[in-house]
Order: structure tokens, then C-alpha cells, then sequence
DNA sequence: AAAGTAGTTGACGATCTGGTCAACTATGTT
DNA sequence: AACATAGTTGACCAGATCGTCAACTACTTT
């Protein structure tokens, strides 16, 4: 009943978008409404803040992407042949952002929990959240590489654990040096510090 | 000849504060000119811009902690125990600011180098460059323990882009966990990752 | 002490930003 | 057709923020 509308979903995007390719501070609701195609009224009839936003935005992507990351970590997949794809699909939205905006962006939750982490609370658990999730990816894949002999890796947590950190030091790296060469050579430091023999193929 | 004043000196102060624990964007002229106890038309007798000002902290602060990390790094120093100091350097002041301030505040630069990315290109540029300086303290101490047969690092400077990626990816995820554990065990992934055998003695 | 120079100040206008609201519109329900 | 409901809109306000300026003050030099 009543009317229906997408404003929300274009509220989301927008915010997303414009976080993504700037900061959450350079990122006023003004812009947001503008880039969405939305009243401010309209924007304040779905949301209390340009956090509150923010905070479904991060989830609704996040729901977007899991089913993507989801197949890339099928346990169907050979456990090494999950990062191998995994640091593949990263480089192709770098790249393909980088053609877009002319900027590598690196990691949206890292830049963006980087910024907020002294104010905004609520974003900033729905950031850790998500981010909390994101490594159990690499956690199950290296415990099932451990499992089949092809890493040395008891402890699997805390090398996820590591091997995350350094993925994410990566990308802001990536974003801080605007190279999209970080990224596509991402791969060898992992094989490094997984102790595999790497002739890592470039991506790309 | 003239008046004599000190009020830069304490503008950049007060921007680096606030950059550092809140965030570039969060950080207006006017909180800058209300910490510093300077008025606006002197700001804009001394700077430009924000980013004029922020470009010019920088390149005070890191005048500032060089001699520090001269003396931290120096070649009178064994190469590994360089290292070791260098992390308990930074955990001494990442400790001290969580007790000021409540947070775990990471690497400035870092922080902000990310925020900015796609704005602000001097800032940017600035950035950088004090980066690049910093980790060429790592190149030169790794290519002295390599030398010294300590660890095996033939390519000095892939290992010290390596290490100082991820001692960023740490201060990064230290601050959007406001985490200082993370900094206490910050040299352990390193020694991982030199393959030095490890007993790292916790800091603090 | 006169003159020149470096730095300070408060007041001001323009614009941006966050936030509100009552009136309005489009859809689904009965 | 009448009604309820979900969503939209434009106008508006208060305060924040940026940036400017002419007058002023404190210091140094001669």
C-alpha cells in the first residue's frame, strides 16, 4: 500500500559512490541527495544522519558481494586456488575503478573505518562487523590449505589474521600511492608469507 | 624587524592534533584557530588554505622526529636491534596517545595520505614523500642485517616495501580496532616475514 | 623619536550545511 | 469512489564555515 519508491536503494548507492571515490567527510548529505536525485526531505524521511546512511549502505553492499565471495571461497575450490581468485577479483574492481575515476581506492571499509574511528561509533562497528567477516574467508581457506599439506600453517586464524592485515596495508598503499601495480603483484607477499613456493602469475 | 610571533608554530601544532585525532575532514579552520588561541585573519596571514597548512605541519613534524629515528636507526647499531627499538618506538607513542586520548590513533600519514587521496594533490605529494623517506630507515637496516648474514633478504628494498606495508596494514588496523595489542605484537609478523626464528619478546 | 615592518584583530558578507515542516502526490485497499 | 498509507517536495531557518579587509599594535632599525 501506499507509493513506491527506489530513493532509498539510490540514496544508498550514492553515498557509497561518494565515499568511495572521495572521503565520508568531503561527503555532505547535499551532495548525496544531489548524485541520488533525491529531496533532502525525502533523504530525512528514510534517515536520521549521513551515518545512519552510511551504516545501511555499507550493509547493503556488503549483502551484495557475498554471494560473489561466497563462490570464490566454495570449498569446492582448491584451497590456494580460492586466494589466487580472490586477489584476481580484487585487482579487477581496482582496475576497473581506476578506469573509471582515475584513482585507485583501495579498500572502502579500511579508508572509511580509517577516518571515523575517533567519532561516529555506530558506522564504525558495522565497519569492524563487516570486517570481521571478510577474514573468515581467508581463515577457512588456509585452514583447508594446512588440512591438505600445502601450507605450514597451524595456528590458521592468526595467519589470517596476517595475511589480511597485509592485504588491507596493500590497498592503502594502492590508494595512498594512486599504483595499480601494488595491486596486481598483491599475491606475492601472501605466497611469501605463506612459505609457498611462488612463481605467482601476475593478474591482470 | 617587525613583530615577533610564534603563532605558525602553534597553528601546524594544533592542525596535526586535531588531523590526528579526529580526522582532515572533521578538522575546520575554525577549530584549528580555536586550539591554536590564533584569529582567522592571522591564519590566512600565514596560510593559504587548510591544505597549505596541513602540508607545511607535516613537513615540521617530520623535522622533528628525524633526529629521533637517526638516532633509532643508526648504523652504530646492530641491524636487527635497529629494528626492535623502531617498534618499541612506536608502540611508546601509539601506548601514550591511547592513555591522552582514549584512541588508538595509527600512522598519521597513512591516515590522512588515504583520506585525501583523490583530493588535495600537494597534500598528497607531501605525503608521499615523507613516506618514502621513512622506509628507506627499513631498506638500509635490512640490508645491513642481510649483509651481516642475520637474515636472507638479497632484494633489501622489495623486503622493506614488504614490512613497511604491513607495519602500516597494522597501524591502520590497530586504529579502526582501537586495538594497542595489535602494536604490541607488531614485530612478530615481522620477524615472520624476515624468517628470523622468532622468541619476539612482547613490548611495553 | 621617527619610520618601516611583521603580525594581530574584530567585524563582516557570502555561501554551505544540517535539519524541519506542512502541503502535496501517487499508489494500494476496501 | 473513498480512504489510508508511503513517499515527495519546496520553502525555510539557524548555525557553521570560508575568506576578506582596514585599522591597529608591537617590535626593530636608523
Amino acid at each position: 500500500m501506499g507509493r513506491v519508491s527506489d530513493a532509498k536503494t539510490r540514496l544508498m548507492d550514492a553515498v557509497a559512490d561518494l565515499i568511495w571515490t572521495g572521503s565520508y567527510g568531503s561527503t555532505t548529505i547535499d551532495h548525496i541527495c544531489e548524485k541520488a536525485g533525491v529531496k533532502k526531505g525525502s533523504f530525512y524521511y528514510f534517515f536520521d544522519s549521513k551515518a545512519d546512511l552510511a551504516t545501511a549502505a555499507l550493509d547493503q553492499e556488503w549483502q551484495r558481494r557475498r554471494p560473489e565471495l561466497d563462490a570464490i571461497f566454495s570449498p569446492t575450490v582448491p584451497p590456494m586456488e580460492r586466494l589466487r581468485r580472490y586477489y584476481e577479483y580484487g585487482y579487477q574492481i581496482q582496475a576497473e575503478m581506476k578506469a573509471k575515476c582515475g584513482h585507485v581506492l583501495g579498500c572502502p571499509l579500511f579508508a572509511l573505518g580509517s577516518e571515523i574511528s575517533t567519532q561516529e561509533g555506530g558506522l564504525q562497528k558495522k565497519v569492524q562487523e563487516i570486517l570481521n567477516q571478510k577474514r573468515k574467508y581467508l581463515e577457512s581457506a588456509i585452514r583447508d590449505a594446512h588440512a591438505a599439506g600445502l601450507i605450514d600453517a597451524p595456528d590458521a586464524e592468526g595467519k589470517a589474521r596476517t595475511l589480511f592485515t597485509y592485504y588491507q596495508g596493500q590497498a592503502m598503499e594502492a590508494r595512498i600511492q594512486n599504483n595499480l601495480d601494488i595491486f596486481r603483484d598483491a599475491i606475492r607477499g601472501t605466497y611469501e608469507l605463506l612459505g609457498v613456493s611462488a612463481h605467482a602469475p601476475a593478474l591482470g
